[in-house]
DNA sequence: GCAAGGTC
């Protein structure tokens, strides 16, 4: 008798290569009805009996979760009943037609083997494809079907991995499952309640809000907290003045002069600083009396996952995460690099080093690297982490007629993956220290010894700017040149560069590599930031005021460990410690009172919005209305000022002399005469006149 | 129209 199996992975590429290895290459493919899936059979032998297989896959999640549609209208229902209303799942993608395929594909079938991904996510996609499956697999297998249900785990996409794993099936973890079902619907309560009341409530008061959804979430508001604290910390800071005493030197055989380090480094009181300049000025020369040299060495990088490529792309490249993913989901459906969706930092044992940096050799940038690579010999990768997900992001083949930025990214995968086969950087590092009237300096030289990997990454190559004082030896002595107090500031830390915030948003495990990015561009469509030179993300009043607000009412609203807690159990639902109902039922009751208070407590946000954007108002009366709906406007420049009414689509200006008036523009009548102006000039002065 | 998570 011949059984009948299904298999299915969680994205099609996974599903073929799954039965290429299972199959030893004899499995067959072909496209699945629905246009998206493929499968793959062939012949193979399962429990002890002669079988077919038939391996196919999901794309993703099969369901999503929403509230039925009579709650989905904002104008009918109130956002607290959002904390009881009833939710229901969705298919996920209906232009997929996931749930009919899956099930047309369980047809007569004896077992269902699930491939998913072994994380949560995959664990809950287990019990979607089980539910889509269930009425064809009852027909077949009769009520007790679960017991021949299996679930694969494997921790890479390698033959032995998956070998392994078909010869230990065990069963799908309905408590993994649940503990997603959980957060599923408390994301979904929580963001829609907050997202739909704020919008309703911001709306009904003022004209514009550069936003026309002012949306709440467990990932995106504390994304954005990020950015509002750094713009905080600029905006709070002090400078300090500070003292530096810079001494130059002769170089004992004339010539060349140098101006070495002061080990006091800076002095915060002017007086003590200039003690130590007049002392040294009165010595008149310094002695070497130590150089050191040792050898000193850049390691090399990991292999490359997505959040570096993506840190990579904003900060060198100056592309958004959104954008590199998009740009290396076509690299990849293109053949051109791997899979760029991996946390994966470690080369697969079996991975073909030697192929894929053979496939560079012709590179007209890097191609004589990568031979002379592959002559020398490639250099052990450093050790990384093996996530189970997917190896590396590599290059698959040659650049060929790439442009723009697929290239861009194309060549940074490229120099990357070079650079991991390749040796550390070494350099040395000669350290000479001088004494002048008791006072410390110290000079430092590198110099190259072995480019090493920087070779490939010219990008990172040790700075040989520091050689400046060669071949000093204890005992020379230096003449004085010159020497001054030189005055500087303190300053404050720039804004918050997008690769900072990927770093941030990794480290308190906000998001995932592949959310990232989308958190990162909804609070910029948002307009809650705006992306500045070097990918700096400057917060916009709007951002500001919401994210100052929540801290006022509710400091764990904006808080990256807003979820800590309940993470936390959610981890005992999936550990089978704590019951499903109970943890959902008492987070969601937590939310709600949080939720009720917040309502309650929303004028603070008032009087912040208010403050923000009346920046030309008079204390006591807000003049900046639209002379047409009356509504607040926007103040689009401050000098001239320029205000726009996004209701009447009408931008105003008001032109101001140097010396601050404020005077009409030529004949167009100001609609603002009635009201007082403030205008802010420089820091913080302000000139009020009438109109 | 809203969240966050998969994937395309």
């Amino acid at each position: 008798m011949t059984v009948s199996v299904l298999m299915v992975a969680e994205k099609p590429m996974l599903a073929d290569s799954i039965a290429q290895i299972l199959s030893n290459g004899s499995a067959h493919k072909r496209k699945g009805w629905n246009n998206v899936c493929s499968v793959s059979e062939y012949i193979g032998r399962f429990q002890g009996k002669d079988a077919r297989f038939k391996v196919t896959s999901t794309c993703g999640h099969v369901m999503s979760l929403d509230f039925p549609p009579k709650f989905n209208n904002w104008d009918r229902t109130d956002p607290a009943e959002l904390y009881s209303a009833p939710v229901q799942k969705n298919e996920a993608n209906p232009n997929m037609k996931m749930c009919n395929y899956l099930a047309s594909e369980a047809k007569n079938i004896d077992y269902l083997v699930l491939w998913l991904d072994c994380d949560k996510e995959g664990e809950n996609i287990c019990f979607e494809v089980i539910d889509a499956c269930e009425a064809n697999l009852k027909q077949s297998c009769g009520p007790k079907f679960m017991d021949n249900v299996y679930r694969a785990h494997f921790s890479a996409i390698t033959d032995k991995d998956i070998k392994a794993a078909m010869n230990s099936l065990g069963r799908p973890d309905l408590n993994q499952s649940l503990s997603v079902d959980a957060r599923q619907e408390l994301d979904l309560r929580i963001g829609c309640s907050f997202t739909r009341f704020q919008t309703k409530y911001f709306h009904g008061k003022y004209g514009n809000l550069d936003s026309s959804c002012i949306s709440f979430g467990p990932c995106q508001t504390p994304t954005l907290a990020f950015c509002v604290k750094r713009h905080d910390q600029i905006t709070q800071f002090k400078p300090e003045q500070y003292w530096v005493v810079q001494a130059t030197y002769n170089l004992p055989n004339g010539g060349a002069e140098i101006r070495p380090e002061w080990s006091r480094g800076r002095i915060f009181d002017r007086e003590v600083a200039q003690l130590f300049c007049d002392r040294i000025k009165k010595a008149g020369k310094a002695e070497v009396y130590d150089v050191s040299t040792k050898e000193a060495r850049k390691e090399k990088p990991q292999a490359l996952n997505t959040v570096e490529l993506l840190r990579v792309a904003s900060s060198s490249l100056g592309l958004s995460p959104s954008s590199t993913m998009s740009v290396a989901e076509h690299l990849y459906t293109q053949g051109y690099i791997s899979y760029p969706r991996t946390e994966t930092t470690s080369y697969p044992s079996n991975f073909d080093l030697q192929g894929t940096l053979a496939q560079q050799t012709g590179d007209p940038r890097w191609g004589s690297i990568a031979r002379k690579v592959l002559a020398d010999g490639i250099k052990r990768p450093k050790s990384g982490e093996d996530k189970g997900d997917h190896p590396p992001i590599t290059p698959m083949k040659p650049r060929g007629g790439l442009s723009g930025d697929m290239l861009r990214i194309y060549e940074y995968v490229t120099q990357h993956f070079i650079a991991t086969l390749m040796g550390p950087c070494i350099y040395k590092v000669t350290t000479s220290k001088l004494s002048a009237a008791g006072e410390e300096f110290q000079v430092v030289d590198r110099l190259v010894v072995d480019p090493g990997f920087t070779a490939a990454m010219s990008w990172l190559s040790a700075d040989e700017e520091n050689l400046r004082a060669p071949n000093l030896r204890k005992g020379d002595v230096l003449m004085l040149k010159e020497s001054q107090l030189a005055v500087r500031e303190t300053s404050p830390p720039g804004y918050l560069t997008e690769s900072e915030l990927i770093t941030l948003m990794e480290k308190h495990g906000i998001g995932t590599d592949a959310s990232i990015p989308v958190h990162i561009n909804t609070i910029c469509v948002r307009n809650y930031v705006t992306v500045e030179s070097g990918r700096r993300l400057i917060p916009t009043p709007l951002g500001i005021s919401l994210i100052h607000g929540y801290w006022r009412i509710d400091g764990e609203l904006v808080l990256p460990t807003m979820r800590a807690e309940v993470e936390k159990q959610l981890t005992l639902i999936a550990k089978g410690e704590a019951d499903y109902f109970a943890v959902k039922n008492h987070a969601l009751e937590m939310f709600r009172q949080k939720f009720v208070y917040f309502v309650q407590n929303v004028p603070v946000i008032d009087s912040l919005f208010e403050a923000s954007f009346t920046t030309l108002a008079d204390a006591g009366k807000p003049f900046s209305k639209c002379g047409k709906c009356h509504r607040f406007m926007k103040l689009v420049e401050s000098r001239p000022i320029r205000l726009y009414c996004p209701t009447c689509r009408e931008t105003y200006n008001l032109p101001s002399s140097k010396d601050g008036q404020i005077r009409l523009h030529g004949d167009k009548k100001c609609p603002l005469d009635e009201f007082d102006l403030v205008y802010w000039q420089g820091k913080g002065q302000k000139f009020i006149r009438n109109f």
